[in-house]
DNA sequence: GATGAAAGCTTTTCCCC
DNA sequence: GGGGAAAAGCTTTCATC
């Protein structure tokens, strides 16, 4: 599945707005219709688009906190990991669950109305698994957090 | 703009997939076509639903490699923070950026294809202002990553 | 591959309850 | 605030180049 410079163009235009129409999309990429739907659809059977979403404010939901949490264990076998994982995965309020190389084993992102919700989802969480360390840090401030990836490596060749 | 239970039913399902059909959305959350895109509309007039788009797989677009930034600097004024928001937002490969309580004072989320392309983000990072302390974790494995929040704070009464 | 036009849907509006 | 039906607009297919 080699994507070229139109593909990027689309994708470009669909990370950033999905509810443009398709003459207007195809209009911005130099394409008819349909050769600009049999693409968007080539994208998605090819999981290039993985989905479609509505993006809601954190906000206006009460969920003015998001809390980065770093963990430690002191457990590392299989067990421990699929227990910690089910955990996990199944608070909502967790949102982002990664591995990580270095001193920290584990970060997560977690949003909330306000501490005291944080405080409940750590206690359910220790709840689910031990934990060696857990450290966390808020976001005073979200100064970029943006869905679109950067389309600039996802080369075929270079005269696209 | 309170946010009732239909509403959240709403939210709860274009958060997932925003392709559904006005009238298969309408049936699961026993409404008709009509009201159901009534409240749609409220929704993202009121700014609840912020916008929709489409999510690509990172993997696909060789970007393998995400990694998370922790930075300190030692000059806490107004002109410094204004060039490091400014540089930093301007990355493509920056996809997030947070202000932080705690030791660290920003952490960025970062996405290239290996490591070679995060060390020439990380290098034009510190041309565009000067860091006290640079710490990079790698993911390892993404467990879970959503964009869904949790919708059960978003309280209206207690009766919806 | 691209195009233009027709068919089949979906969204949007309007009026009524 | 919810419902039904018509109008407008969009997506999807098909035949053609």
């Amino acid at each position: 599945m080699p994507i070229d410079k139109k593909d990027r163009e689309i994708l470009r235009i669909l990370q950033e707005d999905a509810t443009i129409s398709l003459n207007d999309l195809a209009a911005k990429v130099n394409l008819t219709p349909t050769p600009c739907w049999r693409r968007i659809q080539k994208l998605q059977t090819d999981g290039v688009i993985r989905k479609q979403v509505a993006l809601c404010d954190a906000g206006k939901l009460n969920l003015g906190l998001t809390t980065f949490v770093t963990i430690r264990t002191s457990q590392h076998n299989e067990e421990w990991m699929q227990r910690f994982v089910a955990g996990a995965t199944s608070i909502p309020e967790i949102v982002e669950i990664y591995r990580l190389s270095g001193d920290a084993d584990y970060l997560l992102k977690i949003v909330v109305p306000d501490i005291a919700r944080y405080d409940s989802v750590y206690k359910r969480l220790i709840r689910s698994v031990e934990l060696l360390d857990v450290s966390s840090a808020f976001a005073m401030e979200t100064i970029k957090c943006t869905t679109a990836l950067p389309l600039d490596y996802s080369t075929s060749d270079a005269h696209d």
